[in-house]
DNA sequence: CCTGAATTGTCGGCTAGACGACCTATTGAA
DNA sequence: TTCAATAGGTCGTCTAGCCGACAATTCAGG
């Protein structure tokens, strides 16, 4: 990938528009690009060069494999999101990240230059770390969530949040391109694939939905 | 409280510690010292002058009322710990602190001070930025345990990991001081009053602890 | 166009653990 | 010292939702 189109990635990114164009390429330098296919795996490190990564275009899925072997799927992640070791700690995770759109690109930086750049400007340290108090709250939510509702209700904030992030609006519905099986929406929501089938048919059946394998069209209640 | 204490206590904190003498000395001028008696309240503004906390001496609860006014218990905090708005995103939530130990003192900084603090000091703000990472992964722990373990193995976490925090051991045995009542250890672990209360009795008759209102003895095993 | 693999649909049994009820023990304020 | 409030103890009931099993459908690669 040439200069430029690395310069104008790291640009489009909110966190890196406070810098200016020296600074800009001057990260761009110690930046890495990768990209990759639909259902291609991008690795994280675990060696000393544990990287922070940024998500330039499309969408992909954290996952994680539990004692029997299970995909665990922790997370999707859109364009502008940051993922790898961005708390800035070494851990020792099995995760890995898998392409769930047909393109995606991604940049990442070594964890020791990421920290450097953080310090040496003050300004992105603070949004980043405001970025990250903002990520603590969504998982506190979460948190909560799992705490205090039943599944049912964990399945419609599901539903109802993902629409609001990729929903395409109609006059009466909104349409959600589907890339995530019954299984990957039970991890995310801490149940099982049975139950998240129930509850789709149910949802079905009181006409609030309607979804095939690849669309999930959530009807507008009048 | 004169400002020689103040200063003490600040330069007591490990993230201050990075600081000049000077610097240390002009937020002082900055900080809000507030102490506070068993079971006293501590709360926090919700106006314009949101705060962040640093808990310098004791042990304090944060707490929150659900919807039919129960007391639920979030966290339990020591000396070091930050607290309030510490994510430096302003939100609405009926979060308090309770005093648990008999002299808690506690300094807090307007956000918006605290943010200018960090812009100042890169090397403050990336550790302050790597201490909520560490915050970030210890709730991501907490999540997953939710959703992989049962009760009794969050219970026994639980229960270690308190010991390793405040534990005092003795040759067989480790003596906890016991200021949580069953009803607010059930909402750390995210169960109810009489699970605990049943798992507390489960485990002294496995001869694996002891325990009254004031102390849990956890006998460490051969 | 076939075929095995992946995904979805459905059912019944089962259990962890919530919940209500009620009783006892402890505490602390007056 | 007393008494109300708070905390702990115990027991049955009940159910959300997990889990295994298996069939039906869909898909993707040859």
């Amino acid at each position: 990938m040439n200069l430029d189109t690395k310069y104008w990635y790291l640009r489009d990114h909110k966190l890196f528009s406070v810098l200016s164009s020296s600074e800009l390429k001057s990260i761009c330098m110690i930046s890495n690009f990768k990209s990759a296919k639909k259902g291609e795996i991008i690795l994280f490190s675990h060696d000393e060069n544990t990287r922070v990564y940024f998500l330039k275009k499309g969408t992909l899925k954290i996952v994680e494999i539990d004692d029997k072997g299970n995909e665990i799927v922790k997370d999707v992640l859109q364009k502008g999101d940051i993922f790898g070791e961005f708390t800035l700690t070494e851990s020792q995770s099995d995760e890995y990240a898998v392409a769930v759109s047909d393109s995606v690109i991604c940049c990442s930086f070594k964890m020791d230059d990421f920290e450097k750049l953080l310090e040496k400007n003050p300004q992105l340290s603070l949004s980043y770390t405001k970025w990250m108090g903002f990520r603590f709250k969504r998982l506190q939510n979460k948190y909560a969530n799992l705490m205090f509702k039943d599944v049912r209700t964990r399945f419609k904030s599901f539903l109802e949040e993902w629409a609001s992030k990729e929903g395409m609006a109609n006059s009466d519905e909104i349409i959600l391109k589907n890339y995530l099986t019954h299984q990957d929406i039970a991890s995310l929501i801490c149940s099982t694939r049975q139950t998240v089938t129930q509850l789709f048919n149910e949802l079905k059946e009181q006409g609030i939905l309607d979804y095939s394998r690849t669309e999930i069209i959530l009807k507008k209640v009048a």
